[in-house]
DNA sequence: ATAATTAATCGTATAATTGCGATGAACTAT
DNA sequence: ATAGTTCATCGCAATTATACGATTAATTAT
């Protein structure tokens, strides 16, 4: 979770408007996979073309230390999952969150919500 | 699309990674959600509960301008759509778009990717 | 012990994002 | 014409993201 609390809750002049903890969660999942690295990370990881760092950075063209920081921010949304395996790491998909962001993803741009339309 | 060509191909040592053009459309989705306040502006959007700028104003507690910028930014990522009325502006979903991100994001979080995992 | 391997973290530079007030453009109403 | 309304855009400041090389930490192999 990248939001503040200044998102939390906000002020001004006389309206308060306070977001689900739903729109925080979608937003950070959504601020996770807005890099096209890390899509292609997760197509990998998905895909069990690859588990181990190392191997990352064989097939995408960045610094290990770039990668690595791409894997944190995957890692700090929940999106996957790693495990010390001496000298290496393995990073798997977070399945249980993966299921969630389908869900959510799913039912936020479910066409059902534009029923009502009226003015376009 | 926010994303510039060094990232459509890249290049290091041997390797080339070319980005999908998909990945470079879902990326630029997920950023254009990636903050919660455009979240609750397309909620507002797809419940229909307002249309023009003014109305949004009044429901969240930021300035016009910043207001503005957000609504640019979902208009760039083509999740939105705005009818100038004069001297208001009216916005409304981007119906096909929201289906297309409906597919996107569904096929891409879906499941069955995950079958064949070995290592976790 | 020593060297080698792997990957995280640090420091740094650059670029992008976010938010605001002020201004400007387009149009309406008087 | 003049004033008012609505909203985009500009300019600025502060924060955050991105990428890299260098270093460090943890572990294995010799």
């Amino acid at each position: 979770m990248n939001y503040k609390k200044e998102y939390a809750i906000m002020k001004r002049s006389l309206s308060v408007v306070e977001y689900r903890g739903e729109e925080m969660v979608m937003a950070s999942i959504a601020k996770a996979i807005s890099h096209p690295v890390r899509i292609k990370i997760l197509e990998l990881l998905a895909s069990q073309q690859c588990c181990f760092t190392g191997e990352l950075t064989e097939i995408i063209p960045m610094a290990q230390s770039t990668i690595s920081q791409h894997l944190k921010a995957l890692l700090d949304a929940g999106l996957i999952q790693g495990e010390i395996n001496p000298p290496k790491v393995r990073y798997c998909i977070n399945v249980e969150n993966w299921h969630k962001a389908h869900v959510m993803f799913g039912s936020f741009f479910v066409p059902d919500r534009l029923s009502g339309c009226q003015c376009c």
